[in-house]
RNA sequence: GUGGGCGUAGCUCAAAUGGUUAGAGUGCCGGGUUGUGGCCCCGGAGGUCGAGGGUUCAAGUCCCUUCGCUCACCCCA
């Protein structure tokens, strides 16, 4: 087999998972619409400066797992290994912000990232992203936590597990940086290489770590909602007042840390149990200085994005199979098979889903293909019902068969 | 980037210590049976045993190399 494969961490979904992937959407879409949000579709190619100043340079992201390259020795180009960036660019270089004070918007697409394939992670993989711009308020945290458990809900997930946490202003982590730094100097030697390394670029980082030893270390660490400012710590309150408003539990997680650089105060993340570390279905957060990092007006930001890959795959039980054609055609001899693709489309173009075989087999090879294709109806044709203009049509769940005519089949199938 | 597992038919998998023309189930195609289809029966097509090299009279099996897949670490959604 040396035939072309697709790229490695590049998958193909097929026509099965295609419509259950659709089902779901349909389901998102609806949730959206009633929250208020309107759909957005922007670039999967964009400047690689876009990404390096959003998500930051010195993070796993941006450092090893992009897929850039050179434009025809012109513009360095990245496929986006996120949509956030993105949105805000199309946000700021269209004015969307002179349209009015808050706008939200919703993405659905493909996202590009170089790392290992693994079980819930590949190379190209699909996010359903969420933004609010220009809404500061902590009842914009709240609302959007809230419609994302709607959201879950909506499709079938419910008691999936809530985390949330305040990672403060630039200016009040600033300090907590400092804090983490003298606490974890001490024991320096201890903590895992990428560790020691993340103390000097990302200090906050080192508590996503995952190795026990670290974890332990970790454990007497000083909290980021010990040092946020009064603002912070106000609004953060506030947001846990809405959530309790709507009686929705959810872990306060201190130790909650986000992998891109531009995320401000409110956090969270909803992970799901078992699976391993790609247990992450949902991560998001405010960047209240992104838009105005990225060139735009000072202008605050909040969202998310899910995994879809990952959310399909908490779905696996109940999934539904693409409906089946309400009408099967079999056609015996070449008179009938010209009578019976004619009437097929025909039948298609009002409307009803219909199937038939064009290669002429025997009445028993094409009853099978009538009955594994769950049609309700199959159609009989043969010479002589041709020259009579009628059909024997066969109810496939009682079984029962009648003679119809065929100018008038419509009004005898019950769809 | 690091580590483990696995590559035999479209799919799921067999093939004891190396030993004849590499098998089964399922799916596909055709035929038989049947109340024109489901169940059952018969037949057919489909494999360079991932690739390359080595050991041997003899390699799917042993050794080396390589590629691919997969799972975990890492990271993230």
């Amino acid at each position: 087999m040396n035939n072309i494969t697709a790229v490695k961490g590049f998958k193909d979904i097929l026509p099965e998972e295609a419509h259950h992937w659709h089902q779901v959407e349909r389901i998102v879409r609806g949730v959206f619409a009633d929250f208020g949000f309107q759909e957005i579709h922007v670039p999967i190619l964009e400047k690689t400066e876009l990404f390096t100043k959003g998500i930051g340079d010195t993070t796993d992201i941006v450092e090893k797992e992009m897929y850039t390259f050179r434009d025809r020795g012109e513009d360095s180009l990245t496929l986006r290994p996120e949509a956030t960036s993105s949105i805000l660019r199309a946000y700021i270089e269209h004015s969307m912000f002179s349209r009015s004070s808050v706008t939200k918007l919703f993405s659905i697409g493909p996202m590009f990232r170089r790392e290992r394939p693994q079980k819930g992670r590949y190379r190209q993989f699909h996010q359903i992203d969420v933004e609010v711009l220009g809404a500061e308020e902590p009842q914009a945290d709240a609302e959007l936590i809230l419609m994302l458990v709607h959201l879950f809900k909506m499709v079938g997930l419910e008691n999936l597990s809530l985390d949330i946490n305040s990672l403060g202003c630039p200016e009040c982590r600033l300090i907590f940086r400092q804090k983490v730094i003298d606490f974890l100097q001490d024991t320096h030697d201890s903590l895992c290489p990428d560790c020691q390394r993340l103390l000097v670029n990302n200090p906050l980082r080192v508590f996503d770590c995952k190795n026990d030893s670290c974890r332990r270390l970790i454990q007497d660490a000083p909290s980021i909602l010990d040092f946020i400012c009064e603002g912070c710590r106000c609004h953060f309150n506030q947001v846990r007042t809405c959530l309790d408003m709507f009686g929705m539990p959810y872990n306060l997680n201190t130790r909650m840390v986000r992998g891109l650089d531009y995320y401000t105060r409110t956090t969270f993340e909803i992970t799901v149990p078992h699976m391993g570390s790609q247990n992450a279905v949902v991560g998001g957060g405010r960047y209240d200085g992104l838009i105005r990092d990225l060139g735009g007006p000072d202008i605050p930001g909040i969202g998310f994005a899910i995994g879809f890959e990952r959310l399909m795959s908490l779905l696996q039980d109940r999934q539904e199979s693409p409906p089946p054609p309400v009408l099967f055609i079999a056609a015996l001899g070449s008179e009938a098979q010209a009578a019976a693709f004619k009437l097929c489309n025909r039948l298609r173009l009002e409307g009803i889903r219909v199937e038939m075989d064009y290669a002429g087999k025997s009445l028993k090879s094409q009853m099978k293909k009538a009955d594994k294709s769950g049609s309700l109806y199959t159609l009989i044709l043969g010479e002589r019902e041709i020259q009579a203009g009628e059909g024997e049509l066969r109810d496939m769940g009682s079984s029962k068969q009648r003679t119809v005519p065929l100018d008038n089949l419509k009004s005898h199938i019950v769809q």
